[in-house]
DNA sequence: GAACTAAATGACACCGGTATCATGATAGCA
DNA sequence: TGCTATCATGATACCGGTGTCATTTAGTTC
């Protein structure tokens, strides 16, 4: 009764969000003059400003988002578009973007997809002109296809790609230098005084993968060590995967000392894989991983590895996405698009050769 | 040149999206008698609906969603509440729920928050507002609030909420059966042998923490076995808290021979204080966790816990939200609205007590 | 075949913004 | 003082759908 009342108050006065016709007409003026004010475009009178300004506060006024979209053809959705297993990579991102998102009165949707499916990109394509979301963020590995960008760039969306191998101009793309922080870690194992290393490198078809494994077998080359094809294992980025590779790197009759695997969950695999067979991390193997996932510092030992900086690139990729949507190009190819890894050194090598 | 021509005369094919208006003139009718097809209303001649269909098909026709929801004061968005730091959890609930957002034209939006935030309820209240969400679902343990609850009905907004604990009539709600979920916990570390178990319970504010903990409790009772005080250690349901209530629990003069957390990346915790401790996971101290986060397979020995088939949440949640926005409440009550978490035996629990 | 009912369809206003263009006001300058 | 040039503002059409209500068409009934 009571309550029922109270509720009905209520609703009947937040149903009634101000439109602005209300603000035009509170405030004196024509709409017009209100949506000068909303989208600040210039060659409104001081006193008008003020005045408008005032309206809108006092309404708590916000414009209808589905009218300005008709009006303009515009959604103010961005969406990020991943196929990838890794949830904290991507609620990384999300959170990135969203910091930039939000203040610019944009909202993020969530488009998961799935690699193997054959006609991935016209299903993106239709889901973008459907839904008429005005920009994407594109992550790794569904970033790396020229023939989406292609198509993206035919039906005029926005987009900004995060990628691990520089492959576009720079106001669509945020670049993480994957060839700086693996030669971090070839550095880091050869200061260690692992001479026979093994490598546990992501799937073939991936671009980052590749390029991984060639950085590390260059860095390790320029300190005079040779990464033979039998050190190498081919995996598939999964935790699965890193258990298989590990469990042949390691059953050779003389094992590497250490190995360095392309991504976390395939590094924490091989320590799965090694305390299985009683092998001890890090006296008696060094590990390396790359991405820092959360799981890295909550296993034990605790993981070395390579902070990729998700969040920062989320956030970034969206300043360069905004930049886009107001046709600013020169903004967006200011905005930094480069960011180096960092390493992080934990328990997984902590021992030199010389004290094993 | 060419390449230049080409993305030219793709993007005018590209951009000519068709309207409601072409498909009207097309077929010879009405934008009203399309307006009818699109959304299934009746009294259409059998013919009329054939050729519209018809070209609706031809010209790859889809309505604008900004102008249906201008028309309709719809968003055709749903959000994603949460406030979880369980990436995981998080990125389930968002398969689940896209399963049944994409065929019925919704898309779904994130919104992380901050549950620390004083004005957090507030917030949420004004993203709905501003963004005309048609709907909400909320994930634990924001979804406990029933003030902000009680805002959202004020404002009429459609929403689900995902809970531990039966707090709202079943159309609005998706229950998972914790206490069921932790009796079988309790009971197969009774079958064990067990019977000096230490318990690591969430934070004291959150009501599915408590409920764990007094089911847990409860059960034990049944079975003759107590639970004293000083065997429950409060975390804050991470991996840091989770290590620093094992070192507690297992500092003690004579420790328990078995640990329950109250989810899985303290479990992880508890795993990895015992292993600095020296002390064998599972001979000398069992282990249980409750989320079947994808770690707790990732971790060695691998975690038994219970998996809450969240995803399943997600999707359930969905179609009652889809339901309530139709109004059609009836449906809302009757989609399945009580999950049963499954049990997942692994190898922290696979020495009986006569065997150690 | 007239009268009546129900089904099928269309005309038109409307949702809440923006874009274009016209108009009024103000200031600068000859 | 008169005449522009520039700034400030408003009138009105429009974006692409949906809701209301009037109208046409088809089907019954007697």
């Amino acid at each position: 009764m009571d309550s029922t009342k109270k509720t009905i108050v209520e609703e009947s006065i937040a149903s009634k969000k101000a439109t602005i016709n209300d603000v035009a007409r509170l405030a004196g003026v024509s709409k017009k003059t209100v949506s000068r004010v909303i989208n600040n475009e210039p060659n409104v009178g001081l006193k008008t400003l003020a005045k408008v300004n005032e309206v809108i506060l006092q309404l708590d006024y916000s414009p209808n988002p589905q009218a300005r979209g008709l009006a303009t053809s515009r959604s103010f959705l961005f969406a990020m578009i991943y196929d990838n297993p890794n949830a904290a990579y991507i609620t990384e991102a999300m959170y990135g973007a969203l910091s930039e998102c939000r203040p610019n009165g944009y909202e993020l949707v969530v488009h998961p997809c799935d690699a193997t499916q054959s006609n991935l990109h016209d299903e993106i394509i239709n889901f973008i002109m459907h839904t008429k979301i005005d920009g994407v963020i594109l992550l790794p590995p569904v970033s790396e296809s020229d023939d989406l960008i292609g198509k993206l760039r035919a039906i005029q969306c926005h987009y900004v790609r995060l990628l691990s191998v520089i492959s576009d101009d720079v106001a669509h793309m945020i670049h993480f230098n994957d060839r700086e922080a693996v030669a971090d870690i070839a550095e880091h194992l050869v200061g260690l005084g692992d001479t026979d290393i093994g490598f546990i490198q992501g799937p073939e078809n991936s671009k980052t993968a590749i390029e991984r494994r060639d950085a590390f077998s260059q860095t390790l080359q320029g300190s005079g060590i040779h990464l033979p094809a039998n050190r190498i294992a081919i995996g598939a980025n999964t935790f699965k995967s890193g258990v298989e590779c590990a469990e042949f790197l390691l059953r050779a009759e003389s094992p590497p000392t250490a190995i360095f695997a392309g991504n976390d969950e395939m590094a924490i695999g091989v320590m799965v894989a090694a305390q299985k067979m009683g092998i001890k991390i890090p006296s008696e193997l060094t590990i390396v991983g790359f991405d820092d996932s959360p799981q890295a510092s909550k296993v034990w030992p605790a993981l070395t590895t390579v902070n990729l900086q998700v969040k920062e690139m989320g956030k970034l990729a969206t300043q360069k996405l905004l930049a886009l949507c107001n046709n600013n190009i020169d903004e967006a190819t200011k905005i930094k698009s480069e960011l180096v890894p960092t390493f992080v050194q934990r328990q997984t090598t902590a021992v030199p050769m010389d004290a094993r």
